[in-house]
DNA sequence: CAAAAACATCGAAATATTTAGATATTTAAA
DNA sequence: TTTAAATATCTAAATATTTCGATGTTTTTG
């Protein structure tokens, strides 16, 4: 299945990435082998619990990462065919 | 010549990014064969002359776009190099 | 050389984002 | 079933961004 962003989309996504905090977690997360946690990634960093909360929730939210509760913990990983579609569009600007 | 971004430059292009206005003049620019300017991007928008040119500035500080001054007007296009390189990242958090 | 064209810069208001603390919710553990 | 752990939400302050109007600079044109 091909994923085909819209602009709004794309420009969400931008914004999301635009962000040391959060360009920083979606590193962990794309490095990570298995689901990472809320918890894993705030132990990395010097930021209230809410904070951290603001920020997953960014980039849940612009699709870049999906998330999935299991239980009192919230599991996420990098959305794959987000990323490489977003990285598409950007390429197609260089014709 | 490869280029390689740093953090704090995919930090500096998503936010350039991260905007409808800017977004729209990188598909104008990419779309034009030949070198755009200010005020052909300007003509598409209902914006002061003042805040197309911040637009522009952060466009082209986030190095996205490539600026060259021939006389009294401001001709650019895209970078490629960069275009490239920063989707190469995002690419990168996909394994 | 005076006027206009193209763009940049400055200052200020409006708006958006970031951050933390307090509190709420949900689930697991004792 | 009380307590603790993990996360979410709300509020408010601090900070950053967006936008415009006014003005400045540089270059071209009349």
């Amino acid at each position: 299945m091909i994923t085909e962003l819209n602009i709004k989309q794309i420009e969400k996504i931008s914004k999301a990435l635009g962000d040391p905090y959060r360009l920083k977690i979606m590193k962990i997360v794309s490095n990570n082998a298995t689901c990472t946690q809320c918890c894993d990634v705030s132990a990395e960093f010097n930021l209230a619990q809410s904070t951290m909360s603001h920020h997953i929730k960014q980039l849940i939210d612009a699709d870049l990462l999906i998330a999935d509760k299991e239980g009192r913990n919230l599991k996420f990983v990098v959305n794959k065919e987000v990323c490489t579609a977003y990285a598409d569009y950007i390429n197609s600007l260089v014709l």
